[in-house]
DNA sequence: CAGTGGTCTAGACCACGAA
DNA sequence: TCGTGGTCTAGACCACTGT
């Protein structure tokens, strides 16, 4: 039997064992290792042998001082294992050990509009506003044109994963008036509705890294900033861009899945080649 | 003519203006904004009207006491803007304001097997080595079973964006012996072209957030613990899988497009929408 | 209310790159 | 050698969540 690398309720003196311990068994290091990046990796093995998902952690005060080192420190090494998604953390609660991200699909059953039956999005709002520039220049309208604003969220597992802002200028949609339409859910899903009125011809996506607007976060139960897996999609018919989806996914807890893959597992932790 | 937001060369004394100046502008926030994201913000918009690609900011201590924060508190907010691919810092050079990012494709040009003719890979090693259980899970190995392991790299623009470990295992190309064959560039070749060999059925990709492990990290010219977009594809083959690649991309760089958009334009910045 | 994570400060030292 | 960003400390206060 092995000592547990947390003591999980036992208030103990500061703990020196880690810095001699692990440290001094490769010494051959000629770079020495960040505490932070150390600490990181003695954690994720505690997680991995003592903590099972949902169980939380001691709070970060404790843990600092188990570990001998300053509480920014520690947090530099919970934030790193949070983006992992290892971990979870929320104000006035605590840290707890995340369950493994779901995968999210994100090709398979949108060769269709948005709002087709069955999609995974439900339809919020919808209102009129004008597009960032880099959407009005996907779109191909003027900037400061306004368009049809769809705003749609997606669940999956009971917790939010994705918001989506969508796009569709007044040329996709003739049917509609741009201006004095109410907004709301309803219109929401007349806007999708005489969109599939059109004929898609493709779409094409991009994938990238960014940081959750205040609106986003507020709707994926984050704080602004949080890490987001930006997927832009493009919807293409009669010649042209028809309409533009952008939705941020939670980047802790959401792999996205492109094609007929779902059972595809969890990429975790560097440095977890079979030992 | 405006104030400029940074005064790039002058020595100026620590400055009041911006809690002052844009905190009254909005005074109806019931919740105060963050320094950190406050700062971003202004940044943001000074890195848009003020400095073009590749301009040099002034140092963090320098930038710090213009603003009138602590070090850290400045830090806060240009490792956002580094996250969101605003600004590229270098440990002993300095910050300055990076390119947009880069459109790499990771769906077109691979309806075939890695190592066809003019995919964007250029292979570097091959070893005989035993992939992380995730891994292993999808070739149905057993855990700890030894497979073909073959590290290739991806540039563009001159800049290494990516890096990727491609595991084949035994069976899908059984001319070769696993354990008595050479390392290095000329093996990993032969291994790519026996895959050939094989007709291929499918594959599913997933696209996740992770941290450079510190192998890749040196490859990709970043620090350990890097943000990159892990990218796992699965490619079927017989029925099974027959192949697995882990390609890690630079988050901060790279835009990942799927389909055949190449001209998706940058999405950056939270609250950009139109003034 | 007490306890949690989130923000912020004002220092210090270190590793790296270029001159 | 010098200036840069990277790491680290030991505090402090704030915002949020539960009881």
């Amino acid at each position: 039997m092995q000592q547990p690398l947390i003591n999980k309720g036992a208030k103990t003196p500061p703990d020196t064992a880690i810095a001699e311990d692990t440290v001094g068994t490769t010494q051959l290091e000629a770079v020495p290792e960040p505490k932070y990046w150390h600490l990181k990796t003695v954690l994720s093995e505690a997680l991995d042998s003592e903590f099972s998902v949902g169980e939380v952690l001691p709070n970060e005060r404790d843990l600092a001082a188990r570990f001998g080192v300053a509480r920014a420190t520690l947090r530099q090494a919970l934030e790193q294992l949070e983006l992992e998604g290892r971990l979870q953390r929320r104000r006035g609660v605590g840290t707890t050990v995340a369950p493994p991200r779901v995968g999210v699909a994100v090709g398979t059953e949108q060769h269709a509009w948005p709002g087709t039956a069955g999609d995974a999005w439900q339809p919020a709002d919808c209102t009129t506003t004008a597009p960032p520039n880099a959407v009005a220049d996907l779109l191909g309208t003027a900037h400061g044109t306004q368009v049809h604003t769809v705003r749609r969220s997606r669940m999956s597992h009971g917790q939010p994963v994705a918001a989506e802002l969508l796009y569709v200028p007044e040329f996709s949609v003739p049917a509609l008036p741009a201006v004095d339409a109410p907004s709301g859910a309803a219109r929401a899903r007349t806007v999708l509705h005489e969109l599939q009125r059109l004929e898609l011809e493709g779409q094409d996506r991009a994938v990238e890294l960014g940081s959750a607007r205040a609106e986003d976060a507020k709707e994926l139960d984050r704080l602004p900033g949080a890490p987001v897996l930006v997927v832009t999609t493009r919807f293409h018919a009669e010649g042209r861009t028809a309409a533009v989806s952008v939705a941020t996914y939670r980047a802790d807890t959401c792999r996205l899945t492109f094609g007929d893959s779902e059972g595809v597992v969890i990429h975790h932790g560097p440095e977890r080649h079979a030992s």
